[in-house]
DNA sequence: ATGGACATGTAAGCCGTTACATGATTTG
DNA sequence: CAAATCATGTAACGGCTTACATGTCCAT
């Protein structure tokens, strides 16, 4: 059985989308903007990229939908074939994840590089996990004010917003342990006052 | 200034590695699926071409070394201009990093593909997870048994080891809540007998 | 003798980013 | 009148993977 390799995703997260809902090239290269962006992430280039791929392959087709006062679109839909498809996909071994990280090699650069610059870099992104992390918990109020009562079709994405929610508050407390190990702190600051 | 794109930072770890010692490129893979390997993966052909096209840009040099009963070597340095470009490197600020979960897609195909594969995916990510985190424990114990008392010239590594092992910790976290949701945890196993 | 570790590469092709290109409509 | 939003693409380039290619030494 061939093992999802990742890097070949966009696809079948291209397939998820359209199967919640049909939708133009546009519309997809918002939703990657905003939901399924927050674990996936494609510039609409791409999109309509791999749409065309997908459609010669049968796993959508495409309509013209005229509009007024607005351009045409072209509203995509998954097929039975696209549908197949992304059930094989769930059924397929998961390779292993592959980590790249440029903070981490960064980090790793601590004793060759700056480290007043370093130090600024911990806390600009300890400031960016914090907002999305706020975020994440406005959309987890807002969506699934009642955790226990979540809808099975919903469960996915809930999960899926509960590891994003989680990814960042590991980053989170990460960015907080190495700001104490550089003696760059609060605490230390107010200390050192 | 350039902002630090990921996909772009094999280069730089490559100098990390270089910068602490330096190797071959046969070595470097090996290091890469060790030590930087935790957070960086990459293979030796990947490797092979960066390093002629560094030598090229002048920050690394290589100088043949004969070996008696193993084939030669080309061992890689750092140039002072490699130096300064990781310095440079610290300096630049960090982009966003891009998340791309091939395990996100697949938990959001939920309501979509075959539940129980599902379940089984996070059973053995949820196992490896364990295995990765108990590896890293064991270095951890292994290298820093005193955290309190490390050497600055080690910090770097420490704290992306902390960090490797906090997204494991998290990981596996996850996939626990994931099976739970899905009223496929252990003990719900149990109950069910 | 078979396979694994050591050691270094080339070639083909997909994936993805950046830059470029076009054109209408709405908002400030 | 400039900018943003809507809407769909092409072209060039670089990163990375997979497959292919070669050759030695050592252990079983």
């Amino acid at each position: 059985m061939r093992t999802t390799v990742p890097g070949m995703a966009l696809e079948h997260a291209i397939l998820v989308s359209l199967a919640e809902r049909s939708a133009s090239g546009y519309d997809l290269a918002r939703r990657f903007d905003a939901s399924i962006g927050r674990f996936w992430k494609a510039s609409h280039q791409q999109i309509y990229k791999v749409l065309g791929r997908m459609e010669a392959g049968g796993l959508v087709t495409s309509e013209a939908v005229a509009q007024e006062g607005r351009p045409d679109k072209k509203v995509y839909s998954i097929t039975d074939d696209g549908r197949a498809e992304l059930a094989d996909f769930t059924r397929a071994p998961t390779g292993p994840e592959v980590l790249r990280s440029d903070f981490a090699v960064k980090l790793r650069a601590l004793p060759f590089g700056d480290r007043d610059a370093l130090v600024a870099s911990v806390r600009k992104r300890r400031d960016e996990h914090a907002a999305t992390l706020a975020d994440y918990e406005a959309s987890v109020e807002r969506f699934y004010p009642d955790p226990s009562a979540i809808a099975p079709e919903h469960l996915g994405a809930y999960l899926v917003l509960r590891g994003g929610l989680r990814t960042e508050q590991g980053g989170l407390e990460w960015c907080e342990e190495i700001l104490q190990a550089l003696g760059a702190d609060d605490s230390a600051r107010r200390a050192a006052r």
